[in-house]
DNA sequence: GCCAACGTTGGC
DNA sequence: GCCAACGTTGGC
């Protein structure tokens, strides 16, 4: 059997940054089928990751950015996997970019779905108190990337301590 | 609003 | 390819 990313039926598992000011949670519940397409990622690191990684049913971690606190509020699914952003050649987009066209995109989207929105929504200070989470991407220091991987074990403990009532 | 830490751009 | 200047992110 050929080695190949494609026919791993098991997720990945990533957290995806979002300022509530902008796109929130409860905009994403509010949205038809609770789904979006995540428009706006200009950073190649993040693109390929979205390009080259994310695949169907891959778990997602909602993040608040830039937001009074920060925390990560909810979880979704990959519903569709990448696919050109629109909004780059979109003259009248705050995410327009020039050098992107139809013929060549340069930024791509994928959608998500929401899956639960957390009832005890995880603080970064929160998520520092854990030492199960100590080598969290989000909480190194200078660390802006909008999506990243986040490993199963984080996942499902990040999960886990939301999903109780507090 | 501040500013550290990044990422991108463009002259050379 | 180097790297200074500039722009952005995002916690605080």
């Amino acid at each position: 059997m050929k080695k190949s990313n494609t026919t791993n039926s098991k997720p990945n598992h990533w957290l995806m940054k979002t300022e509530p000011d902008v796109f929130s949670i409860d905009d994403l519940a509010n949205s038809p089928n609770q789904t979006t397409g995540w428009i706006g990622v200009r950073n190649y690191q993040a693109r390929n990751y979205m390009r080259d990684q994310m695949r169907l049913g891959d778990r997602v971690l909602v993040y608040h950015s830039n937001a009074n606190p920060s925390c990560v509020v909810g979880s979704a699914t990959v519903t569709r996997t990448a696919y050109p952003d629109h909004t780059a050649w979109d003259t009248t987009s705050p995410y327009y970019d020039p050098k992107s066209s139809p013929d060549n995109p340069r930024w791509q989207m994928v959608d998500i779905q929401l899956e639960t929105k957390f009832p005890t929504p995880q603080t970064l200070q929160m998520l520092r108190e854990h030492p199960k989470l100590a080598e969290m991407v989000l909480l190194r220091k200078g660390m802006r990337l909008s999506i990243q991987p986040v490993t199963a074990v984080e996942y499902k403990f990040i999960f886990s301590i939301a999903s109780r009532i507090a």
